[in-house]
DNA sequence: TCGACAGTTCAATATATCCGAACTATTAAA
DNA sequence: TTTAATAGTTCGGATATATTGAACTGTCGA
């Protein structure tokens, strides 16, 4: 009996583009998409923006990166690893996270 | 003595990007800057996303796209005249607002 | 000068976000 | 095998943000 999280990941045609311009507004989470774009594969805790945030706030970041169709969790052992859906989300919103990560910090 | 609006509009380098993505991030706001992008120049009003939107939410709405250096209001008459400030915009973040507006709707 | 019009501001309510505390699952140690 | 530690989720209350009707400012036309 399965009680712990079974995520959802929905099918990016069901993204508005509203939903993945949230996601990105917001220096956390557009910080994490940083990271998993350079990454791979993170843990949710290799992923967090910083020392500091607390576990249920990033819990609920990347929940709302998965609905996004932003990122994809997968549990392995006690870990949750992250990856970015790059070839999905590029499909769906060709060059949108380009532009977006091109124009962080610079 | 002038008791109505004088608008402020922020010098494009002091705006970050999360609230640029945040002022695109809604589709009643994107939806009046495609119709910007398109149109030049357009009393609030005319602007609006639809009929049925109060003018109090219309107001904040553009006041938002004003904060993240989005358009320029100017008064004229009784009308506020809104503009896209592309030119100021495409500098700072380049490449931007093509890309989002070309993946509206599409 | 009296409305009517275009839009803003205010204040109340609805909605979303943040975060501590309690919980679930998995692994490692005793 | 308990037991404890680790990795994360979920819940609920507090805080912040958005929405909107009502009252207001300022401009124009009759």
């Amino acid at each position: 009996m399965r009680l712990m999280p079974r995520f959802t990941h929905p099918r990016l045609e069901d993204v508005p583009l509203d939903l993945a311009l949230h996601a990105l507004a917001d220096p956390n989470r557009l910080g994490m998409v940083a990271r998993l774009a350079a990454t791979e594969r993170l843990s949710c805790t290799d992923a967090a923006p910083c020392e500091s945030i607390p576990k249920s706030t990033l819990s609920n970041h990347l929940k709302l990166l998965r609905a996004a169709g932003l990122i994809e969790t997968t549990q392995a052992g006690r870990e949750m690893i992250n990856t970015l859906r790059r070839v999905d989300f590029d499909q769906r919103f060709p060059g949108l996270l380009d532009v977006v990560l091109a124009n962080r910090v610079a």
